[in-house]
DNA sequence: CAACTATATAACTAATCGGTAATTTAATGT
DNA sequence: ACATTAAATTACCGATTAGTTATATAGTTG
């Protein structure tokens, strides 16, 4: 952790925030594949319209998604790669702790 | 981003959130620096001693913190080092994003 | 211009969450 | 056993937030 004066730690939380939401991270998740536009990621998530136009606003103003206009259309893209990494990091973690779990149960079965 | 199915997204989603809470980042940085007490960390982060409480067993429900008793003390430290390559990661990707809005200050001057 | 489609926004509701005050639990020493 | 200290827990309040419905904006086509 480099310096994390008060200003900085906010910030960093308010990072960790914008993730910390099932319905923002599966349309990363979508996004991960290529740009898509509103609608494809209403279908592609099953969420209302409104909803997803939310949530990619939200991206959006912190940086993480990037748009193009096109006609009626708006694409959405990653403008952030980061947060794949993050999220890389966070599943390794998780793999991790599922695995002393699994050798909690091996030990004692041994 | 590795296989997401819906449940592993939820837990990735959980962990951000853990993450995404200025009080509980103040509460990792100062165990950066090694264990302490909850009333060491009450004194260093200036919040209520109940408050902190929450915050810590929040934590270690989650696997980030683990505890040791000693005594009247509780003894809380980090579990899961990778946090701190998450912020490191944030952190970076903050500084970049700050970058660029310098430079778009530059080259609006030049 | 009118009809249509895609997206954004506003207003609202229910649920979640952080902080606090008060109480309880646990360990220690007299 | 009693008093003291540390930590956890409970109950509560105010604020935030995700989702929805309805409406507005913007671009397209006839």
């Amino acid at each position: 952790m480099p310096k994390l004066n008060d200003q900085t730690l906010e910030h960093v939380a308010q990072r960790f925030k914008v993730l910390g939401e099932p319905m923002r991270l599966r349309l990363l998740a979508c996004l991960q594949k290529g740009e898509y536009c509103v609608q494809d990621l209403v279908e592609l998530t099953g969420a209302g319209q409104a909803n997803v136009s939310k949530h990619l606003s939200l991206l959006i103003s912190h940086g993480i998604l990037g748009r193009r206009k096109e006609g009626l259309h708006v694409y959405y893209f990653i403008a952030d790669e980061s947060v794949y990494n993050l999220c890389d990091l966070v599943c390794e973690s998780i793999a991790n702790k599922a695995e002393g779990v699994q050798r909690l149960f091996s030990d004692a079965r041994a």
